[in-house]
DNA sequence: ATTACTATGTTTCGAGTAA
DNA sequence: TTTACTCGAAACATAGTAA
């Protein structure tokens, strides 16, 4: 993300373009970025090429509106700042759907360099081998897996190692509750193709049999953030 | 203000340097910042220089640490998202302390340019030829009266003029009450030496005799936003 | 008025490297 | 290992200007 097309939306958002359009030219824009008319253009230009805003010509100026995708860039940076200044909350909850996946993190979790690590770190028993996956479908979830996305270091850091293979990369896991009723840990696995609407938790044993769930029931997971 | 050293403190802070020195060598933040270790060292520099860090040797390396006018920066920014995504509030409330200034604001006010509009625009019967200045001393109040520097859209516009002897800018005005009681608007004077502690008042009547305050008293300022 | 291109000037970046 | 300098290269901003 180029730093200076972000704060160049967020000063039309505090244009007000957030919710309506707005008329403004490049030679006023330009003195809201404190930078030439010329350099103006070519911003207008870029947030649109990026998908941030929208334009609609008007008269010999045009309009301007921020995307639902400029909307987001801008609640990224409120939401990790708010992480930031207002860490009061110990935990957060997400709610996604139970669906079975490929099992690749099961996989992952049941090698040997992660088990011992698993079992120190979190104080579990065992670790059963292999992952719940839930799929998040609110925006609310959405945006609290991603507050854990970019503050790793309120989690548990599970290093990675090589065997003759291969490497696996470091897992960050935040501990976390399952229904208000199981110890489990969400798990971050690095260099993963990432998908945010996805998240996998683990636990000592095997989650569906002890509550009882199936594919597509709705789990809640609290998660607790460390350094609280 | 640099975007790009904006986002490097953005980044110190998501590190967890808000209330803590952390241990990060300029290879490791290069990384984080998605830059050569060359421009992580510069960036450092730059940061330290502005008085947005402060560091300490430690071993090879060094221990970094947000300081509190870094802390100001990112905080603004915040603020100002705050006012974008939740501009739940109507209103803020500002408490400042009343002193005598040197009446600058009332030799402003009682222009007829602006005289006219202030009656048109905010409804009031007449205008006292002078402003009642309040000292903020809080941090909680100069963020409050920061929101409001930073969201004039959400004020009224006084349009500046000429005469044959000088430039009078705009200015920009909220409705506001004085002690949950007058009437009166909070006026944001352009091209003023911008004051961050200090705010002027204007009302249809002499404030301090209808109030019965005096140099020194604590005045409660209830500041409406528009489009709400 | 505008927007936005080209050409030129300025700033910023990162490879190489010293300490 | 570090940090942080120099300097050529790459990126970026602005003046001039056409449409």
């Amino acid at each position: 993300m180029s730093s200076e097309l972000w704060f160049s939306l967020f000063i039309l958002a505090k244009l007000g373009a957030i919710n309506k359009k707005i008329e403004i030219s490049s030679t006023k824009f330009s003195k809201e970025i404190s930078a030439s008319q010329q350099t103006a253009s070519r911003r207008i230009i870029e947030l649109e090429k990026l998908g941030w805003i929208s334009r609609e010509p008007h008269g010999t100026g045009h309009y301007l509106q921020i995307t639902k995708s400029g909307n987001n860039q801008l609640k990224d940076v409120y939401n990790i700042l708010g992480s930031i200044f207002e860490p009061k909350q110990k935990s957060i909850e997400i709610e996604g759907e139970l669906f079975t996946g490929m099992e690749e993190g099961g996989y992952y979790v049941s090698r040997e360099g992660y088990k011992k690590q698993f079992i120190k770190k979190l104080g579990f028993k065992d670790i059963y081998p292999g992952t719940l996956n839930l799929e998040l479908t609110t925006e609310e979830d959405i945006k609290n897996r991603k507050i854990l996305l970019d503050r790793k270091d309120l989690g548990i850091v599970i290093e990675g190692f090589k065997n003759k293979d291969r490497t696996y990369g470091n897992v960050i896991c935040f501990k976390c509750k399952v229904n208000e009723k199981i110890d489990g840990a969400l798990l971050e696995i690095e260099r993963t193709h990432h998908k945010e609407t996805v998240i996998e938790i683990i636990a000592p044993f095997h989650i569906r049999t002890a509550l009882n769930i199936k594919d597509g029931d709705k789990v809640k997971i609290r998660v607790f953030l460390n350094n609280f």
